[in-house]
DNA sequence: CATGGTACCTTGTTAAACAAGGTAGTGGCC
DNA sequence: GGCCACTACCTTGTTTAACAAGGTACCATG
């Protein structure tokens, strides 16, 4: 969800995500590679190499449609998700199920 | 750290746990007994058998000063955590290395 | 021409959730 | 008395995905 979010924003490559994702939430490459091959797989993104001056070309990833739309499903789950969590954290009476996280 | 949460408000049997736990968020059965004994070998919860007229004996958990201090910390985690992402689908601009997720 | 940064990728290990199934106690129903 | 349903415990096998570690290659700088 936070690497379609990073590139709802814009297109970007797999190494700047990962750098970014480590840095916030202690993310490793060695998660994003397969990561994005699962995504490409199920057609959340597209790709495009673009030559870099600073190294070897890199490859960019775009949302599909699906992809954005995914994007927006799993905002809803994450949100319904922690909210749960939330109401447990401090009622500890949980409420209603929630969806597509399961 | 939500079974934490709710061994806090006062002890529970894994059954219960699990139930609630499977309404809230979807959590099943097979999923809490291996917890539960893997927090028992943290130190996090000690145990003890009550009779029930509803069928067999429970094993009823209590959360020892360990697990009430482990709470603390995942709930730290947990709110650093989410802020973190909430930062992402809304800046797109990750901030912060978060602790213990990791 | 070696080092360090950028950028790609794979492989093996491990953790943990899940589904499914198995045991046993209690009570109610025919 | 036999059977079913519910409670409550637990295990086993499968699958998923993160992670650590390592490998390749490009480019610039000293």
């Amino acid at each position: 969800m936070c690497v379609l979010a990073l590139l709802a924003r814009q297109d970007g490559y797999a190494y700047d995500i990962a750098s970014r994702l480590a840095e916030a939430i202690g993310m490793g490459e060695g998660t994003i590679y397969p990561l994005m091959r699962r995504m490409q797989g199920d057609g959340l993104v597209t790709t495009y190499l673009e030559e870099s001056s600073s190294g070897p070309p890199r490859k960019y990833y775009q949302l599909t449609k699906a992809g954005r739309a995914a994007l927006i499903a799993q905002k809803a789950d994450w949100t319904d998700f922690t909210a749960s969590v939330a109401r447990i954290l401090t009622d500890a009476k949980p409420a209603r199920i929630v969806g597509g996280v399961t």
